[in-house]
DNA sequence: AGCACACCCCTTTTT
DNA sequence: GGGGTGTGCT
């Protein structure tokens, strides 16, 4: 492999690094190089830390490493999520810090605890981990900086596992996490992968813009630029642009695989999407002569998940019928695999005497609620009470209100057989909410669930489910079982060939083709409205999804959007 | 207490 | 366009 200049200095410094550069510019295989230098020094016990935020990051740094280290360097080096690394060293020494073992909380379990919690939950789960020693995802990085900050014999413990720790996107470090990484940074040697032009987090507490400088002045490391260098190669004109909409830089051309289309009536932003990727996926399979990945993406998870809906069946347009596209969709899958236990409940009615059946679905209805409330909608905790409400009176054989409970009673009256088919019983069982706004969105919530590439294991584990006779013994609790192992499969299976997800989402992704839609109402690129921050967080999203395809982009925009480059105020009064 | 209707606003999140 | 919230009616 050749090395240029800059390369070569890296390799041969010591001492705290902090490595600077954009998309492709090589980062990571620089960090990956070093990595291999070092293990070559290390005692056999030791290793070399490469820490990321996701495990989809995670997986695309070993793949990488796959390619680029032999398989005695690849034992000696350890690539992990923060999350990964933090619940281990919590698990393994969190008892100093409280004096009783540790345990962890889930995410949807710490949905139910904190909808059925009256006071501030942020300050519930610091007292469930001090004096319980239970925690919640987001006290983890905490617990562990204070653990290496006040306890010198661990922190000397994981310096002496890991001389050199790599930090990857340290510009989205949060506080905690940027404490773990300064207290092991007195006896471990740091090197920071940075793109400051990548921060599109920091409306997330304790990530913080000034991050990196924080970092110059207290590692005082040697600082590489890699910004001007760019390996992927079609990707280069598609990076210049990108940087040119970051900058707003008017000098800089449109390239030809940057393509933009409006629409307007009869388009919606969703139809105009599908056409638009039909056509995409055909011109791509064409020029390179294999399927194409392709990523929709989206400002705002709404918009997401409406074109999800759209693209999952037949659009008629002017143009002619587009056909239905599979894909992979990635938002709520919380709720929709509470709105799947829901329809499970009602699998089981068939088995169950009429009290028991009624409630064990009401329940399942308020528990829903409960992951929506866990998620930031208020209006769910009077949902909740009022169908808890109609729970107590239908016990006690008083009159229910509320409408959603009023509509499930009498579903169950009205029957319900099953055949033993999971897939079409699955449909029959869904297909009972109706009748409330509430059961409405229940039902189009599980819809959802068929996108996860659930529908597989969850058809053979109800086949087992199935008594041979007319019912579903335990479906609930298989669909739970279910839907969990599928969340924490889901990021490690390959690269679906179209997938849906959030601009936000797509960091660290890379894609054929990228499609970038923007909404009419909401969901908007950019917005004369907006103040000069938002504007530039909005240009930094923007690079972030453009640079996410290695061979074409198409935007999708409503008339009259506001051009990507130009003068925005000029424009706005202009039309 | 629950619901329907009117009005308002419209980002982003890993594990 | 549509989901969330507030208001007033039953």
């Amino acid at each position: 492999m050749h090395l240029d200049d800059t390369r070569k200095e890296i390799l041969a410094a010591h001492g705290h690094l902090l490595i600077e550069g954009g998309p492709g510019c090589g980062k990571t295989t620089i960090a990956l190089l070093t990595a291999r230098e070092t293990v070559l020094t290390l005692a056999p016990e030791q290793r070399v830390l490469f820490l990321s935020f996701s495990r989809a990051a995670v997986r695309q740094i070993s793949d990488r490493m796959r390619g680029l280290l032999g398989s005695s360097a690849r034992d000696k080096l350890e690539i992990r999520t923060f999350h990964a690394f933090f619940l281990d060293l919590v698990r393994s020494h969190g008892r100093l810090l409280t004096g009783t073992p540790s345990s962890f909380i889930t995410p949807d379990r710490e949905g139910l605890l904190k909808a059925d919690f009256a006071g501030d939950w942020e300050q519930e789960t610091h007292r469930l981990a001090l004096e319980e020693g239970r925690y919640v995802f987001d006290r983890l990085a905490g617990t562990a900086a204070s653990l290496l900050e006040r306890s010198a014999a661990v922190r000397v413990l994981y310096s002496d596992t890991y001389p050199l720790i790599i930090v990857d996107e340290f510009q989205d470090t949060n506080t905690d996490q940027w404490r773990a990484v300064q207290a092991l940074s007195t006896s471990s040697r740091i090197i920071c992968l940075a793109d400051p032009d990548q921060r599109i987090f920091d409306h997330i507490p304790g990530v913080d813009e000034t991050r990196v400088q924080h970092a110059i002045e207290y590692l005082k490391p040697r600082r590489f630029d890699l910004s001007k260098d760019n390996h992927r190669s079609p990707g280069a004109g598609l990076l210049d642009y990108a940087n040119a909409v970051l900058r707003n830089d008017q000098a800089q051309p449109r390239p030809d695989n940057v393509k933009s289309y409006e629409y307007w009536w009869p388009y919606t932003c969703e139809t105009r999407v599908h056409q638009l990727l039909v056509a995409l996926r055909t011109y791509l399979e064409r020029t390179l002569g294999r399927t194409p990945t392709i990523a929709v993406l989206a400002p705002a998870n709404f918009l997401v998940g409406k074109i999800s809906e759209t693209i999952s069946t037949d659009t008629g347009t002017p143009e002619g019928t587009v056909p239905a596209v599979e894909h992979e969709l990635n938002w709520d899958p919380e709720l929709a695999a509470a709105a799947g236990y829901v329809v499970a409940t009602i699998m089981e009615w068939p088995g169950l005497d009429r009290a028991s059946a009624i409630t064990r679905t009401l329940r399942a209805v308020t528990d829903f609620y409960r992951v929506k409330l866990a998620g930031g909608v208020e209006g769910a905790r009077t949902t909740i009470r009022t169908i808890e409400r109609a729970i107590t009176a239908f016990e006690a054989g008083g009159t229910i209100r509320a409408k959603a409970a009023t509509s499930i009673v009498s579903a169950f009256d009205a029957g319900v057989d099953f055949d033993g088919a999971p897939v079409p019983d699955w449909q029959t069982a869904r297909a009972r909410l109706q009748g409330s706004a509430e059961l409405q969105e229940l039902f189009t919530k599980a819809r959802q669930l068929r996108l996860f590439k659930a529908t597989d294991a969850l058809a053979w584990a109800l086949l087992d489910a199935w008594d041979g006779r007319r019912t579903y013994i335990d479906a609930a609790a298989t669909v739970q079982r279910v839907l969990a192992n599928e969340t924490l499969e889901a990021s490690q299976q390959d690269i679906a060939p179209v997938s849906l997800m959030s601009m936000h989402k797509s960091k660290g992704k890379e894609f054929d083709g990228v499609i970038i839609a923007e909404g009419q109402y909401g969901a908007r690129l950019l917005d004369t409205t907006w103040d000069s921050k938002r504007i530039h967080a909005n240009r930094r999203l923007l690079r972030v999804a453009i640079t996410r395809a290695r061979h074409m982009v198409v935007f999708v925009r409503p008339v009259n959007a506001v051009p990507l480059i130009g003068d925005m105020w000029v424009d706005d009064q202009t039309t």
